[in-house]
RNA sequence: CGGAGCGUGGCCUAGUUGGCUAAGGCGCAUCGUUUGGGACGAUGAGAUCCCGGGUUCGAGUCCCGGCGCUCCGACCA
């Protein structure tokens, strides 16, 4: 991609409306754009990163047997009557059409939709389990949309679905999900911050599992057991005695985070709502165990940038970076245009800014902003010597390689 | 939903004891000079001063009502 051609452009300061670190550095590096409080625009860069962090969580769901499907957002009343949300569920979006007078809700979440879907297939036990996904907008009408694409009112999920013969299916799936979670967030980078979680766990199980990353940004307290490496979250602190819940040490640390995930399960809180039993071997019918697995896309990406970024701007992790390399040329657009080519045909992939009229301090600032994880500068100076610098953005190390050699540096 | 703050070209701000043609910076356009850390000069375009009502000879500025945005709190299957 060449930084001409992006409509997009960076700008200096951040509008006076954002004060949260995650929005002001996405809007001031053109990745997202706001429409309104907790609805944002994907914009180019941003939605690149987006979509990485879509197809890490796909294949790792993938990996534990979830299929993906498509559910829509605009779903009929009655459903919503049957599970007693329509009038229970203070974040439903719920709106009359003009012409029919019928309503309707907005999707915040798909048990709704699913366990009827589900149930049309799946009535014997030799059906079971089954595991659906689907990566969808979700509209949740928040009494306060804050901390940028932390918390908005319209954003993407990952939300799976899984059913059930028995709790002992249920828990052993659970427990599975709960590991490709832990590679989820390893693999956007956030491993080393983000700790799984006691949360409260409904009516059905004692405890659920929240993912929280620590972040001054986020609105939850944790209580941290450095022995197992994991937390606790604050409204289930005096359930488990202010102690481990895991060892029973009592030296918790406290920490604000932000909850990047959750694993429930649902019992048949959501299955007896719509009739949903199986028949078992000996042809009896017996209820279908739920339960539900959920990420916010945007949510997710905002923690990056909270947990991963400096003064001067944020810093990708390779894996969801939008660009692996961020090409400048300082008045060398000849060398640098082939150099970009080869880069692209080595499949790297690579932002090359080729603008004419810009000045070299501001393109270091962008390249800082955007924080692509390699910078690569050519200029007068280094094509002297047949070479080119070569920067990390989470590095102050500047390396000069020769031009022969980057492609190999560069696919190490 | 309670509390606080804010609302002026695309962005950041000044202007608020009411008074002339709403000022500056960034960005944008044209020209020239620059080019390794957000360059400089000149010229130019661009504004329902959030909206509605009121007070006044006169309102960006004062009063009333609304809307929007941010933050704190409450809430968050």
């Amino acid at each position: 991609m060449k930084l001409s051609k992006l409509f997009t452009k960076t700008i200096k300061e951040a509008p006076k409306d954002e004060t949260s670190k995650n929005a002001q550095l996405l809007i001031r590096a053109g990745f997202v754009d706001k429409v309104m409080a907790g609805v944002y625009t994907l914009l180019p860069l941003g939605y690149r990163v987006y979509k990485k962090i879509e197809q890490i969580i796909r294949e790792e769901i993938n990996a534990i047997g979830g299929q993906e499907i498509y559910m829509p957002t605009l779903q009929p009343k009655e459903r919503w009557l049957l599970t007693k949300r329509w009038e229970n569920m203070d974040d439903l979006f719920r709106f009359t059409s003009h012409y029919s007078k019928i309503e309707y809700a907005l999707g915040p979440t798909h048990e709704e939709i699913v366990s009827p879907l589900v149930k049309k297939y799946a009535s014997s036990y030799k059906d079971l389990p089954v595991y659906v996904y689907h990566i969808q907008n979700k509209f949740r009408d928040e009494k306060r949309a804050k901390s940028g694409i932390l918390r908005g009112r319209e954003f993407m999920m990952k939300d799976l679905y899984s059913f059930h013969v028995n709790d002992k299916d249920l828990d052993d799936y659970y427990e599975k999900a709960k590991q490709a979670y832990v590679r989820i967030f390893e693999r956007c980078g956030i491993g080393s911050s983000t700790y799984i979680t006691f949360a409260s766990g409904g009516s059905f199980s004692k405890y659920s599992h929240e993912f929280q990353t620590i972040t001054k940004a986020g609105e939850d307290l944790i209580y941290i057991c450095d022995k197992c490496k994991i937390a606790i979250n604050k409204e289930v602190l005096n359930d488990v005695e202010n102690k481990c819940p895991e060892c029973g040490n009592k030296e918790l640390k406290e920490e604000k985070a932000v909850e990047v995930g959750n694993i429930f399960k649902l019992g048949n809180k959501y299955s007896e709502p719509f009739d949903y039993y199986y028949t078992d071997e000996k042809g009896e019918k017996k209820p279908v165990i739920m339960g539900c697995y959920g990420i916010g896309l945007q949510r997710l990406m905002g923690t990056v940038v909270e947990t991963l970024s400096d003064d001067k701007g944020m810093i990708w992790s390779e894996s969801i970076a939008p660009f692996k390399v961020h090409l400048l040329s300082l008045k060398q657009n000849e060398q640098a245009e082939k150099l970009y080519k080869n880069l692209e045909q080595a499949e790297i992939e690579v932002l090359y800014d080729d603008r004419e009229e810009v000045s070299a301090g501001e393109k270091f600032a962008d390249a800082d902003l955007i924080g692509c994880p390699i910078r690569l500068v050519v200029s007068e100076k280094t094509l002297k010597e047949d070479s080119i610098e070569v920067k990390r953005r989470d590095s102050d190390e500047v390396k000069i390689i020769k031009l022969k050699k980057l492609i190999t540096e560069l696919t190490l």
